[in-house]
DNA sequence: TTAGATGCAAACTATTTGCGCAATT
DNA sequence: AATTGCGCAAATAGTTTGCATCTAA
């Protein structure tokens, strides 16, 4: 079972090693941006991120913050979910999950919900294309907006 | 049976009836955007729809596309597909059907497969969220630059 | 040692908005 | 007649890039 929600642990060295594996450095920056990511369990966006990362590394750009978040997605750290409106928004959990996303407040959710590899295989049967992945983002409203409607 | 690949007709009275049915006006720049959507099959951006339509109504605007693009989506008339990177792009096909984007050439390709509503209903089984909709989007490599790789 | 990362600022892309005029209902 | 949409240009939001410097491997 997955006793850790996904999620590869904060300040480990195992950021170093997967980040290395792939072929980026691990930096101070990176390891701050990776903590800050792992506690915030909202999906924040690149903005939030920084802003949170900055309290504790002042001089870190932002342009350093959207590279950091770049190597991660690459290295399999993170992931980027994107939604028409607005900006993306980054998940350190990294098991097949769904989101949603509330139409009125516009916060991003996890939901419960068999993996999207069980459908991926019922998608494109003449397999012309090679599926490479996708993300499920649904829209709807959260509780707590339902009750304030 | 859908005859019509779940498109509205182009240059129909139906658009007209369906705007002013959603509170929206019908002009004769947003009945060329609708006309050139429905020619084009390929999935475009508001860029592309804006080009092709300034071939036949040259005064058009970017921004005038951009609108007619929304009332169309509010009214229900065309889909918006967006995907992490670059330009949302419209369809006006409104059946439920799924899309992959090419990681190699980004075109966008319609996809066969169970339709969306039928995987929706297990999803949040807790009736947690009032889910209201969502596309899926996949990435993928298409056949032709499956061929060339 | 050196390829890759950082910080800064400027550039860029996609989209939205304010305004005065025109066209639709 | 009144409201909404139009075209234009400028503004905005999110993200990327160029460049000189620095640093992790």
């Amino acid at each position: 079972m997955d006793r850790n929600g996904g999620r590869s642990p904060s300040g480990s060295p195992e950021l170093r090693t997967t980040l290395l594996a792939a072929g980026h450095r691990c930096t101070p920056q990176r390891e701050a941006v990776h903590e800050v990511l792992c506690e915030m369990r909202n999906h924040p966006t690149a903005e939030e991120i920084f802003r949170a990362v900055r309290s504790r590394m002042p001089a870190i750009s932002l342009a350093t913050v959207y590279n950091a978040l770049e190597s991660f997605e690459s290295a399999g750290v993170c992931l980027k979910l994107t939604q028409g409106d607005g900006a993306a928004r980054y998940d350190s959990r990294t098991d097949d999950h769904h989101h949603v996303q509330c139409v009125d407040c516009n916060r991003m959710f996890d939901v419960a919900g068999p993996p999207l590899a069980q459908w991926l295989a019922s998608i494109d049967p003449r397999g012309e294309f090679e599926l490479l992945g996708g993300r499920l983002v649904l829209e709807g409203r959260c509780p707590n907006c339902r009750r304030n409607a």
